[in-house]
DNA sequence: GTCTATAGTTAGATAGAC
DNA sequence: GTCTATCTAACTATAGAC
């Protein structure tokens, strides 16, 4: 065989591709079994129910299954840097190129939001990513350069930068957000969050 | 008459009302006509489709008549202060505790973002929010004190820190970040905003 | 502007043959 | 594991009396 997959496996892959696209394009509720199925492979629908007991189901898997937690974490362990600067301009630098990438789950994670109240998304945030976490915070603040800042609101301030970044990317109808490169909007991010937008002989 | 609106706005205002609450709860597939009529005063559907002729119109009446662009342009055009720092912190100050009342509008965004594609929202931004932002930031860049920053970056360096703050009170599940007064979080967010997180002689 | 009643459609899920 | 066929329930929207 080509495909050391069982077929079982196939058919599952190929049933939570079409449920993310579909949930994509038209939410969750508006998307049938039937449009599921369809868009699988000419399913059947009843096919479906023997992968998944729900609809529901399918969602979970697709937020368990596809979501960029290993990728943070692995970018988090592996940047470099003798400095908090050097690390943070390292870590940062690639997350905002990888979390992008990401962009689907981050609007499968609105829907989770909307209609799940979050609970899928919460589950798999506070059991793999919040405890390694705080491991990276505190090798962080073992680093020279930050101000004394307390790591709750280091990690904050990081994860609102990402978050604002990305939303702000892709909510702006049509604006001039996209004429500057991402290498280019990437920097000013980070150096806005190193060093603010004000000159350095003006503080007050 | 105690109540100077007519009968039919009074209806119209209940079923909005009802319609936004079960938008939020439930999302906009999620909620039937009937479950709106039923909340608003336990109305016969019919009877909403002599205020609105369709479900989405309701929709896009809440999105048109609850939006936070009226308060934050009015923030904005108010806040005082000769140097860049200072105009920054009180409009920030107030943006941070105005915007996140408007929680509730940026959920039914959420909803317009993945049932509309975003369609409702964008018509309000660049028909009434962006030709004013504009001004604003012409007159702010004409102030002491800020680097020379691109006005598109100022923008979206700011819509990221609202966006931002907001988005991770929200989502971060039992976090600790509500363990700190909202007071003590605006301050570390717009601190950072205006001279980063290090320390000043750590400078590389 | 409100109601009752209902038309016409589609939803999630299941039964049972193969 | 896949299929055809179907169940029951819920949906948006409309017709027509008051």
């Amino acid at each position: 065989m080509i495909d050391d997959r069982s077929k079982g496996d196939v058919a599952r892959a190929e049933i939570m591709d079409a449920a993310r696209q579909l949930f994509l394009l038209q939410g969750y509720n508006g998307t049938s079994m039937r449009a599921i199925a369809q868009a699988a492979g000419n399913r059947a629908v009843a096919g479906l129910y023997n992968h998944f007991p729900t609809k529901e189901a399918i969602f979970r898997a697709l937020i368990e299954e596809q979501n960029p937690y290993g990728a943070l974490l692995g970018i988090l362990n592996n940047a470099q840097g003798e400095t908090a600067e050097a690390y943070i301009r390292s870590a940062l630098t690639d997350i905002l190129i990888v979390m992008p990438q990401y962009y689907d789950f981050f609007q499968l994670a609105l829907i989770d939001l909307r209609e799940f109240e979050g609970r899928h998304v919460a589950q798999v945030l506070s059991e793999k990513v919040f405890p390694q976490v705080i491991g990276v915070i505190v090798r962080l603040q073992a680093l020279p350069g930050l101000k004394p800042l307390d790591g709750v609101v280091l990690v904050r301030l990081m994860a609102s930068l990402v978050v604002g970044y990305i939303v702000t990317r892709n909510i702006a109808p049509g604006m001039t957000f996209e004429q500057l490169p991402h290498e280019v909007w990437s920097r000013q991010f980070i150096d806005a969050l190193l060093y603010g937008i004000m000159d350095d002989d003006a503080r007050e």
